[in-house]
DNA sequence: TGTTCAACTAAACACTGTTCAGTAAATTTA
DNA sequence: TAAATTTACTGAACAGTGTTTAGTTGAACA
């Protein structure tokens, strides 16, 4: 009979409804305020329950940085639909990457900033949504390379050097650095950073 | 006489002594181990002791970055003794911010990275010490402009992009996201990143 | 000497993540 | 069908957090 399959998908769904019920309240009132107390109210459960479907809180706000994880990816993916030129492909995904964070700043701050996702990877093994994100980045610098479009000649030297340039600039603003940078708007002096950073970066 | 001086000077001293014992905890066991209860337990008082000199734990934990800027400061300062040329100075200084937040990455994640300091400045009013830091950049990087020996010629866009990757490499591995970047040493990787980056800036 | 005032604290409040013994219902076995 | 077992769940507690307040104690002043 089908009730261990049933059992079993009931399983999946009170997971799924934990996570979801764990990014609403992340995503409205930030990595704070969401309290396993506060997703156990919401979902009407006791607090005690979460901890059945999860080993703790942070595998808990590990599995809602992987659906980040998701977005992003496919935001960078399709951003550079129709683009030939490398570094146009570059500066298409550096301008994506900041419209994520500026869009999802709690969730880019989980993702990048907080230490609460990093600490439920084993040590054996590897961060393998960071990975796969890193790979379309890998993806542009090579054809960049490839193309002799870019001054840069190390795939890894400029994967590093222009993935930090990035979140340095978004983690700055989203961690209020940058009040009363400047005297203009930081906003657009943020996003003429990253294209003085892609006229730097052609060769030629 | 000499009362209320006297009661003015043990005020300071008993301030003094709150916020060294913060930091001597903070920078041995890092931010979230430094507890109000933990800093009263060890200079011998009551918790509610700690909130009659400052008003709460943000207001205290802004004047322990303060101390680390204060030490960036010096650092950035004595770093380029003796140096003429401006690209080998903004080099040097930008091996010095490195090198201050390898050796105080829970002094750097304060002043960089955590809400806490930023949280106890009042709308109104700047964040002083940040300032103070980003004029040492700002004179460099002015100095490479008048002589000519960088390709970004504004200002406020050089200072936003060389600070922007310098705390991106920086906070990305405080923050753990350089688990096994590449297959070499990540921290080789990061001083060729610097060092590809000053070659990226140079003219010529 | 009595009064005032400042320094300090015990205890509480409202939270946090987490664990564990116990309950109640669904499922399996006899 | 009745009894035994397994599963899902929870109340209550533990140990911690930042912060507030009423109340005490000792020093300074009149």
């Amino acid at each position: 009979m089908g009730i261990i399959e049933r059992k079993e998908r009931d399983k999946q769904e009170m997971r799924l409804k934990i996570l979801e019920t764990a990014q609403q309240i992340f995503i409205e009132e930030g990595f704070e305020k969401a309290s396993i107390r506060a997703i156990a109210d919401r979902i009407e459960y006791s607090p005690a329950t979460i901890y059945l479907y999860f080993k703790d809180k942070n595998e808990l706000f590990f599995a809602v940085h992987e659906t980040g994880f998701e977005k992003l990816i496919l935001e960078m993916t399709n951003a550079i639909e129709g683009i030939t030129d490398p570094i146009e492909e570059l500066r298409t995904r550096g301008f994506a990457y900041m419209k994520f964070a500026f869009q999802n700043p709690e969730m880019y701050d989980l993702m990048f900033i907080q230490n609460a996702p990093m600490e439920s990877i084993k040590e054996s093994d590897i961060w393998a949504c960071g990975h796969q994100c890193f790979m379309l980045l890998f993806e542009t610098i090579q054809r960049c390379i490839d193309t002799n479009a870019i001054r840069i000649t190390d795939l890894h030297i400029a994967a590093m050097s222009i993935w930090s340039f990035m979140h340095g600039l978004v983690s700055l603003k989203i961690r209020n650095r940058f009040q009363k940078f400047g005297e203009g708007d930081v906003d657009e002096l943020m996003r003429n950073s990253v294209d003085q950073m892609i006229q730097l970066l052609k060769n030629e």
